[in-house]
DNA sequence: CATGAATGAGATTTCATTCAT
DNA sequence: GATGAATGAAATCTCATTCAT
């Protein structure tokens, strides 16, 4: 909980300026920039501010970066938090999760690269050093999954599936949107397929696996 | 038919010089190097030869590294086809696709990735224009998809499930290997899920998907 | 003489901020901190106030370096000319010279090895323009020179040596102050020869130098 | 005798390229640029090679001009040694000594700074480490005093002072250079001094500090 | 007066690409 | 064909200086 806590203040941008860097990255990771294609100078132009401002508060271009995406995966956890706290149904709140990936698609991909790259390069840059980072990385992972946990538990207390084994259904839950992702990059746009048939074909896939 | 010829003139390596380069490539792809960590100099140092003989076959490193993957794609599809159209059951082939998976996991990310990303950079790199570029992927797509469909045709025949729209069939097995994916990359390897059972696991939630 | 006092309004700091930047400069040049390797930040945090305020005082990084070296000379020069100009024979004195050498050497070598660099750099950022720089550092070493001659005078009275030539005499102090520097920075400390030998064998040295 | 083999083999230019780049590095030098007024696009357009060239050869601007000045230093206590192991008596081999000085007093100078400054920035860019650069300056300063304990002998040997102790008699002769560059950077040229004067005076000088 | 956040000119360094051999 | 030394465009990063508060 005070990890959680730690999380906070490593990352909720304390100055005006450091938003509109995160928000600038965040930006162009939507564009599909790569880690080589965002340019410092991008990012301080496109937030309006001066190149060596970025350097006032970040050691390196991908103390920035990383930052930047840790920063989104916390905050619109947050906010995923609070809907799944909320009122409605599991498969109501299925369908919100559904919404929360689409709107976020890129930069949990991103992040999910490059959290998952040849990192030498880039931990030689952080002013963290990697044992330090890679307890960043299991807080966010283990937050993640907890949010998730409490969510599938609902669903048992619904009765919309059986099975009890949590890891199972964790996994069954991350499969799930998975594969609604493969919609999204594949057919359902070429009229085979309609969007909510593609939600609704993944939500009852995640029923059936879990259930019996 | 003359499409996969036309990949075959492609992408069959010519020289063993440039076999050796898509290798190198590979291996780095493997090690986790992104598209930019990957150098020339590296390329061609692994290769066994020198760093101006990479632009007597390409024309940039661009096109080096996009026709390596391709070609490994192509090689691997190729090789997959022969062992779906070979003995054994449905179960057992969805087996072997994981094993298949399981080895090429690195290069078909990251594939997935470069062929995603923000491609203006690369594509002014090609010696092919956007458009020749984009009839290349869409020939690739069609093969893997065609490959899969025809995979999911003999689980129809040996009543496996009863699924019978093509797209949802063929979606819900990318989904299921995606899903395999989320346990090599998080929990089988930590005691709590062993790798048999998430494989087993992964099986039967794609057959309870498409079944009914 | 007024030469001098104009060198005492420039350099006596009006505001104890100045007196502290000027020690911050010292200490870091008692560090071995090369010019470019000062940084405006340091001299100020070191110092105890705010970035900006070196502005005030200073017009530029270069005016505020000389200055404190200037200032360290002539503060010195200042309680070493009372020394001289007190009790003692001229042998005790030239161990009190070499004393206060010992505990000077860094800024000494700094100031000039600074005031003999390449100064087009330094001279544009100064205040005052090349010709007046030149003045006070005539002034200066007129003021060191000066100092030392009457030093001199009184070995002659004491009838230490013979040598009637100022400025032999004057060269030969001060070879014999660098001749001491090379045991400092060689040998002394390595067992062979004490500092005690050193200090003598330096002055008789200078005896022999000078007698008939 | 092999630590000076392992200096050659580290110093001698391998190519004319970086012989220019030294070169280049050396005019800066007596023209007195200091360390961070050397950039390294003056470097490689003074020794006409493209920028990029000079990390073909070096891995920093560091490297570069701390390999410039000890290359420099070995190349001219090679020359000087076989002055001194040719004819001529010690008093005139003492001038020649004096006109090699005069030569090279600035690269003299500046090498000494630059082995004596604060070195952590330049040790963290060197591709030695700083107990591999420690040995070199070992060498270096061993190679030095052995060629100045070897002039000194023949001194001995033909009866032109008495001092026995090694160490004496070569810190003896490194002041008397120095006491000679006193009158260099002082006082000879104002005419009270001739040039001839200042090195009998100096020569003598040293010959009186070793007799009796 | 005092401050320190903001700036951008200018430095170092990298590496895909060329081309003489 | 094959090579690798040479290149320079373009990137990251530093830090003296300014100026609104």
């Amino acid at each position: 909980m005070n990890q959680i806590k730690e999380m906070e203040d490593l990352f909720y941008p304390k100055s005006p300026k450091v938003k509109a860097m995160y928000d600038a990255v965040l930006d162009m990771v939507n564009e599909r920039y790569s880690f080589s294609q965002i340019k410092v100078s991008d990012i301080t132009s496109r937030a309006g501010i001066g190149k060596g401002t970025a350097y006032e508060y970040f050691s390196s271009k991908e103390e920035i970066v990383v930052k930047a995406v840790l920063y989104n995966i916390y905050y619109n956890m947050h906010r995923m938090e609070r809907v799944l706290s909320g009122e409605g149904s599991f498969e109501e709140k299925f369908y919100r999760i559904l919404d929360f990936m689409e709107d976020n698609m890129e930069p949990l991909r991103y992040t999910t690269e490059l959290l998952r790259g040849k990192c030498e390069t880039i931990h030689k840059k952080l002013p963290m050093d990697e044992e330090r980072f890679k307890i960043v990385q299991a807080q966010v992972k283990a937050y993640v999954n907890g949010v998730a946990d409490r969510y599938m538990e609902t669903g048992m207390q619904e009765s919309c599936f059986t099975q009890s084994n949590v890891i199972l259904r964790r996994n069954t839950l991350y499969t799930a949107i998975l594969g609604y992702f493969v919609y999204l990059t594949n057919d359902y746009y070429d009229g085979d397929i309609s969007r909510e048939e593609a939600r609704r074909f993944t939500y009852q896939g995640m029923i059936a696996t879990l259930s019996k």
